[in-house]
DNA sequence: TTTAAATGTAAAGTTTACTTTACGTTAATT
DNA sequence: AATTAACGTAAAGTAAACTTTACATTTAAA
Protein backbone atom coordinates (compact mmCIF):
# COMPACT_ATOMS: atom_id res chain seq x y z
CA UNK A 1 0.00 0.00 0.00
CA UNK A 2 0.91 3.83 -0.40
CA UNK A 3 0.69 6.42 2.31
CA UNK A 4 0.83 9.85 1.49
CA UNK A 5 1.34 13.64 2.98
CA UNK A 6 -0.27 15.10 0.64
CA UNK A 7 -3.30 16.80 2.15
CA UNK A 8 -0.78 17.72 5.17
CA UNK A 9 1.79 19.46 2.53
CA UNK A 10 -0.78 21.05 0.61
CA UNK A 11 -2.59 22.22 3.69
CA UNK A 12 1.09 23.98 4.63
CA UNK A 13 1.41 25.78 1.74
CA UNK A 14 -1.87 26.99 2.09
CA UNK A 15 -0.74 28.95 5.60
CA UNK A 16 2.79 29.47 4.47
CA UNK A 17 1.62 31.25 1.40
CA UNK A 18 1.37 35.27 1.62
CA UNK A 19 0.15 36.26 -1.24
CA UNK A 20 -2.55 33.50 -0.72
CA UNK A 21 -1.17 31.69 -3.96
CA UNK A 22 -3.50 29.12 -4.86
CA UNK A 23 -2.94 26.18 -3.03
CA UNK A 24 -6.85 24.98 -2.84
CA UNK A 25 -7.93 22.00 -4.11
CA UNK A 26 -9.46 23.70 -7.08
CA UNK A 27 -6.06 25.53 -7.55
CA UNK A 28 -3.65 22.28 -7.15
CA UNK A 29 -6.07 20.46 -9.88
CA UNK A 30 -5.90 22.98 -12.39
CA UNK A 31 -2.29 23.19 -12.61
CA UNK A 32 -1.68 19.70 -12.27
CA UNK A 33 -4.44 19.28 -14.94
CA UNK A 34 -6.72 16.53 -13.03
CA UNK A 35 -10.30 17.28 -11.45
CA UNK A 36 -10.60 18.20 -8.08
CA UNK A 37 -12.19 14.73 -7.00
CA UNK A 38 -9.09 13.08 -8.20
CA UNK A 39 -7.04 15.95 -5.22
CA UNK A 40 -9.95 15.07 -3.02
CA UNK A 41 -9.84 10.93 -3.49
CA UNK A 42 -5.95 11.09 -3.45
CA UNK A 43 -5.58 12.77 -0.21
CA UNK A 44 -8.63 10.81 1.04
CA UNK A 45 -6.30 7.44 -0.24
CA UNK A 46 -9.33 6.15 -1.96
CA UNK A 47 -6.84 5.38 -4.86
CA UNK A 48 -3.02 6.22 -5.69
CA UNK A 49 -2.45 8.51 -8.49
CA UNK A 50 -0.10 7.32 -11.65
CA UNK A 51 3.41 7.47 -11.74
CA UNK A 52 2.62 10.99 -14.47
CA UNK A 53 0.69 12.80 -11.92
CA UNK A 54 2.93 11.85 -9.19
CA UNK A 55 5.81 13.23 -11.03
CA UNK A 56 3.60 16.37 -11.31
CA UNK A 57 2.94 16.72 -7.65
CA UNK A 58 6.17 16.23 -6.39
CA UNK A 59 7.13 19.17 -9.28
CA UNK A 60 4.50 20.76 -7.71
CA UNK A 61 5.43 20.93 -4.10
CA UNK A 62 9.41 21.10 -5.47
CA UNK A 63 10.58 17.76 -3.46
CA UNK A 64 10.73 14.07 -4.81
CA UNK A 65 8.25 11.59 -4.87
CA UNK A 66 9.88 9.45 -2.29
CA UNK A 67 9.50 12.66 -0.03
CA UNK A 68 5.28 12.39 -0.66
CA UNK A 69 4.71 9.09 -1.10
CA UNK A 70 5.64 6.08 1.00
CA UNK A 71 5.40 2.54 -0.04
CA UNK A 72 4.57 0.08 2.69
CA UNK A 73 4.47 -3.62 2.20
CA UNK A 74 1.27 -5.24 2.77
CA UNK A 75 2.69 -9.04 3.42
CA UNK A 76 1.49 -10.95 6.30
CA UNK A 77 4.32 -11.13 9.32
CA UNK A 78 2.77 -13.29 12.02
CA UNK B 1 5.81 11.88 -20.98
CA UNK B 2 8.27 9.65 -18.98
CA UNK B 3 11.08 7.81 -20.11
CA UNK B 4 12.57 4.71 -18.27
CA UNK B 5 15.96 2.86 -18.08
CA UNK B 6 14.23 -0.34 -16.77
CA UNK B 7 15.67 -2.30 -20.36
CA UNK B 8 19.29 -1.03 -19.92
CA UNK B 9 19.02 -1.72 -16.70
CA UNK B 10 18.04 -4.61 -16.79
CA UNK B 11 20.33 -5.91 -18.84
CA UNK B 12 23.10 -4.97 -16.97
CA UNK B 13 21.84 -6.67 -14.22
CA UNK B 14 21.82 -9.91 -16.57
CA UNK B 15 25.26 -9.06 -16.98
CA UNK B 16 26.53 -8.59 -13.95
CA UNK B 17 25.06 -11.22 -11.71
CA UNK B 18 27.40 -13.80 -10.87
CA UNK B 19 25.41 -16.62 -9.94
CA UNK B 20 22.71 -16.20 -12.62
CA UNK B 21 20.45 -14.59 -10.37
CA UNK B 22 17.04 -14.46 -12.04
CA UNK B 23 17.12 -10.63 -13.96
CA UNK B 24 15.12 -11.81 -16.85
CA UNK B 25 12.02 -10.41 -17.81
CA UNK B 26 10.24 -13.66 -16.28
CA UNK B 27 11.96 -13.94 -13.10
CA UNK B 28 11.96 -10.00 -12.91
CA UNK B 29 8.06 -10.44 -13.71
CA UNK B 30 7.24 -12.82 -11.17
CA UNK B 31 9.28 -10.86 -8.33
CA UNK B 32 7.11 -7.94 -8.82
CA UNK B 33 4.19 -9.51 -8.77
CA UNK B 34 3.34 -9.15 -12.31
CA UNK B 35 3.15 -10.53 -16.05
CA UNK B 36 6.33 -11.03 -18.33
CA UNK B 37 3.90 -8.77 -20.87
CA UNK B 38 4.11 -6.10 -18.31
CA UNK B 39 7.79 -5.55 -18.28
CA UNK B 40 7.99 -5.94 -22.06
CA UNK B 41 5.09 -3.16 -22.20
CA UNK B 42 7.29 -1.03 -19.79
CA UNK B 43 10.44 -1.30 -21.24
CA UNK B 44 9.03 -0.35 -24.91
CA UNK B 45 7.21 2.24 -23.20
CA UNK B 46 3.64 1.47 -24.73
CA UNK B 47 2.68 2.15 -20.93
CA UNK B 48 3.43 3.74 -17.45
CA UNK B 49 3.99 1.58 -14.59
CA UNK B 50 1.24 2.59 -11.59
CA UNK B 51 2.91 4.03 -8.92
CA UNK B 52 2.63 0.78 -6.72
CA UNK B 53 4.46 -1.06 -9.48
CA UNK B 54 7.11 1.63 -9.95
CA UNK B 55 8.07 1.47 -5.72
CA UNK B 56 8.50 -2.20 -6.36
CA UNK B 57 10.56 -1.85 -9.52
CA UNK B 58 13.01 0.91 -7.44
CA UNK B 59 13.14 -1.56 -4.82
CA UNK B 60 14.20 -4.13 -6.92
CA UNK B 61 16.99 -2.39 -8.50
CA UNK B 62 17.92 -0.70 -5.04
CA UNK B 63 17.36 2.98 -6.36
CA UNK B 64 14.69 5.48 -6.06
CA UNK B 65 12.02 5.88 -8.74
CA UNK B 66 13.71 9.04 -10.07
CA UNK B 67 16.95 6.94 -10.91
CA UNK B 68 14.75 4.93 -13.01
CA UNK B 69 12.16 6.98 -14.15
CA UNK B 70 11.92 10.39 -16.03
CA UNK B 71 9.19 12.84 -16.23
CA UNK B 72 9.90 15.22 -19.24
CA UNK B 73 6.96 17.95 -20.24
CA UNK B 74 5.45 17.57 -23.34
CA UNK B 75 4.50 21.51 -23.62
CA UNK B 76 5.24 22.82 -27.19
CA UNK B 77 8.35 25.42 -26.57
CA UNK B 78 8.12 26.85 -30.40
C1' DT C 1 -26.49 35.70 10.28
C1' DT C 2 -26.53 35.33 5.64
C1' DT C 3 -23.52 34.56 1.71
C1' DA C 4 -19.92 32.51 -0.66
C1' DA C 5 -15.71 29.83 -0.89
C1' DA C 6 -13.78 25.62 0.09
C1' DT C 7 -14.37 20.94 1.05
C1' DG C 8 -16.86 16.38 0.94
C1' DT C 9 -19.75 12.54 -1.15
C1' DA C 10 -21.66 9.56 -4.51
C1' DA C 11 -22.42 7.34 -8.81
C1' DA C 12 -21.94 6.42 -13.65
C1' DG C 13 -18.77 6.78 -17.60
C1' DT C 14 -14.03 6.81 -19.99
C1' DT C 15 -9.23 5.74 -20.24
C1' DT C 16 -5.23 3.23 -19.20
C1' DA C 17 -2.64 -0.12 -16.55
C1' DC C 18 -2.38 -4.88 -16.25
C1' DT C 19 -3.81 -9.98 -17.24
C1' DT C 20 -4.48 -13.92 -20.01
C1' DT C 21 -3.73 -16.70 -23.88
C1' DA C 22 -1.56 -18.05 -27.78
C1' DC C 23 1.73 -18.04 -31.13
C1' DG C 24 6.03 -16.17 -33.65
C1' DT C 25 11.23 -14.88 -33.57
C1' DT C 26 15.95 -14.77 -31.86
C1' DA C 27 19.89 -16.56 -29.53
C1' DA C 28 22.36 -19.82 -26.98
C1' DT C 29 23.34 -24.63 -25.94
C1' DT C 30 23.83 -29.70 -27.09
C1' DA D 1 21.00 -29.03 -37.02
C1' DA D 2 17.76 -29.51 -33.44
C1' DT D 3 16.22 -28.16 -29.04
C1' DT D 4 15.20 -24.84 -25.65
C1' DA D 5 15.32 -20.48 -23.08
C1' DA D 6 14.52 -15.83 -23.57
C1' DC D 7 12.32 -12.26 -25.96
C1' DG D 8 8.56 -10.18 -29.00
C1' DT D 9 3.66 -9.38 -30.70
C1' DA D 10 -1.25 -9.13 -30.79
C1' DA D 11 -5.83 -9.07 -29.11
C1' DA D 12 -9.58 -9.46 -25.89
C1' DG D 13 -10.79 -9.03 -21.04
C1' DT D 14 -10.49 -7.06 -16.07
C1' DA D 15 -9.19 -3.61 -12.62
C1' DA D 16 -8.09 0.76 -11.17
C1' DA D 17 -7.14 5.65 -12.20
C1' DC D 18 -9.46 9.64 -13.56
C1' DT D 19 -13.64 12.49 -15.36
C1' DT D 20 -18.13 14.41 -15.12
C1' DT D 21 -22.10 15.95 -12.86
C1' DA D 22 -24.74 17.16 -9.18
C1' DC D 23 -25.66 18.08 -4.67
C1' DA D 24 -24.55 18.38 0.49
C1' DT D 25 -21.62 20.09 4.46
C1' DT D 26 -18.21 22.96 6.63
C1' DT D 27 -15.73 27.30 7.23
C1' DA D 28 -14.75 32.02 6.77
C1' DA D 29 -15.95 36.59 5.81
C1' DA D 30 -19.39 40.58 5.00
Amino acid sequence: MIVNKLKDLREKKMKQSVKSEDWTQEGLAKRLGVTRQTIISMEKGTYNPSLVLAFKIAHEFRVTIEDIFEYRDDKIES
